[in-house]
DNA sequence: GCAATAACGGTCAAAAAGGATAGTATAAAT
DNA sequence: ATTTATACTATCCTTTTTGACCGTTATTGC
């Protein structure tokens, strides 16, 4: 009688309750938004992430690379056989469709804080 | 000599190192952007957004409610004195500044699942 | 010969987020 | 008189996320 009629959508193996919470679900939590800023325009190596998210720790940092890189949205490329590595993470294609949402969403912190200083 | 000189964005109370983990830190979580989702367009009751949110726990839903109203995204307009309560959410002027995000968020969304269904 | 560098991974721990369940006051409906 | 409904709050607990800190491999620079 009380069945929880909720058909969820699916992606990578997660489901989600609505298309909101999806795309959440990728570029959510503390860091992926941010990340993600930094490689909308250009390609970046661990290091010059590192620079760019100074408050980042770095095993947080690979995580969140990892998880991108699961959910398709960046790449890694590996230039080096042996170490010193060379590695450079850059959007896919598919993760450039996210381009206008983290767009959206840094332009309206950016917003925020203009209107804010007083 | 190694100061870590990462100057903060503030609002609220809380810092953020760049413009889009500060609006990560408001819309950000499981269901913060759902709740905005589904007060884009109409003012809702609790009891409304719950049946279009069947799998929050009321405990989460009233948490992340307070967050929002606290964060001056949505407002809480109470119109009886006793039980049992009326109570309605809306986005605030402030809040409906984040409409373009919310709908860029959901609507990635929306587009990923359309192309994944095969 | 030693330190620095690169890009991590592993372990442990703390913090944050979320869930399960039950309880509250009161009024209207049955 | 009992149930139902509303909009929560209170505990308690589990899961998820994030952080601190150290170790690894080989190469280059001093």
């Amino acid at each position: 009688m009380k069945e929880k009629e909720t058909k969820m959508l699916t992606f990578k193996g997660k489901e989600y309750p609505c298309c909101a919470s999806l795309t959440m679900g990728v570029i959510g939590g503390k860091w992926k938004t941010v990340i993600l800023f930094h490689l909308t325009d250009k390609t970046l190596r661990y290091s010059e992430l590192r620079k760019e998210m100074p408050t980042v720790t770095e095993r947080t940092l690979s995580l969140q690379l990892k998880n991108l890189e699961e959910d398709g949205v960046i790449k890694r490329k590996v230039y080096t056989s042996k170490p010193p590595l060379k590695v450079e993470y850059s959007l896919t294609n598919f993760g450039k469709t996210l381009i206008p949402v983290v767009r959206a969403i840094a332009d309206w912190g950016h917003e925020v804080i203009e209107n804010n200083e007083v």
